[in-house]
DNA sequence: ACTGGATCCTGCCTGC
DNA sequence: TGCAGGCAGGATCCAG
């Protein structure tokens, strides 16, 4: 699924097309995603002007005229495809792409704006899900409260790590993909943050911590490198795997820089490192690292 | 309190 | 060529 770099990318799109829009009309096309849809959903959506559209973790949230909320999280499949409003499938419009590849069957909500735009939410798998809720009671949201830190903001460094971290006998990649710890890491970012701290991924998540549950050495290298591979991939516009795409139909770049993910058998790409990418499942995931230069 | 496993769903790829 | 099985970017629930 889209992680933190793909949801900030899509977040950055729909700002473009969202923003000082109006929600014209809205077509909900089944009952359900993961969860049901809100009730009268499109009718409470119909009308409303979108004032901002944010991100949280792998979340994000279309602030709506009315102090209400629309929180989309895409799962692992979800897209948005952002379109003239009288495209058909497999047209271009201006700079838009509108879906060259796929059939429309799992185009599950179609948003039209008053700027003229078609804003499609497709989801094969139907992970994601759609939910309203007012602005005032976000906060206190059982999907937020228990977030950790967000790794772009402040709040992740050393010591947020070693803090969340002492004591902890999990694996650190399952101690990463954990959202209440640092949140907007999923599979592929968890990887290549360990790659770039020489960390094993099968290392105890307790070693975070020195004495006192002070940050050390390997926590230091940890944060750094959470923070560096974010902003890099979100600088590329993310990682482009399968079917992901940037909802102006383009790809990301991200994935041609992957030290890791996907290259099990591969040479390990650090300077002057002999070893091999290899691939491990861990808590049902794969994980990918070199047991070489990643201790 | 933590931890690992099963689970939701569809599409695509691999191997027989 | 066809089909079964495995696998996939997430997150929750449950048992131990």
């Amino acid at each position: 699924m889209p992680e933190l770099p793909e949801v900030e990318t899509v977040r950055r799109a729909l700002e473009r097309a969202l923003a000082g829009q109006m929600l014209t009309h809205v077509d909900v096309r089944r009952a359900d995603l993961r969860f049901p849809f809100p009730d009268k959903f499109a009718s409470r959506l119909t009308g409303r002007t979108v004032v901002s559209v944010g991100r949280r973790a792998k979340y994000l949230r279309l602030d709506l005229d009315n102090g209400e909320v629309l929180i989309v999280h895409l799962g692992m499949t979800g897209r948005f495809i952002v379109a003239n409003g009288g495209a058909e499938r497999g047209a271009v419009v201006g700079d838009y792409v509108y879906d060259t590849g796929r059939l429309p069957q799992h185009d599950h909500v179609v948003f039209e704006t008053s700027g003229g735009l078609r804003v499609t939410y497709n989801d094969p798998r139907r992970f994601g899900y759609m939910l309203l809720e007012k602005a005032a009671d976000l906060d206190a949201h059982a999907l937020f409260r228990a977030l950790g830190v967000e790794p772009l903001g402040n709040g992740l460094d050393a010591v947020t790590l070693a803090q969340r971290a002492v004591g902890r006998r999990a694996d650190l990649k399952a101690f990463l993909m954990d959202q209440r710890n640092v949140a907007g890491l999923g599979n592929i970012y968890v990887c290549e943050a360990l790659f770039r701290a020489g960390l094993s991924p099968r290392r105890r998540a307790g070693t975070l911590a020195g004495h006192a549950g002070k940050a050390n050495a390997r926590s230091e290298r940890l944060a750094r490198a959470i923070r560096e591979v974010l902003t890099e991939a979100v600088e590329a516009g993310g990682s482009t795997l399968r079917d992901y795409r940037q909802p102006d139909g383009t790809s990301g770049a991200f994935q041609d820089r992957h030290d890791v993910y996907d290259r099990a058998g591969e040479p390990c790409r650090r300077a002057a490192c002999t070893g091999t990418v290899r691939r491990v499942v861990q808590a049902g995931r794969p994980s990918f690292f070199c047991a070489v230069c990643q201790k």
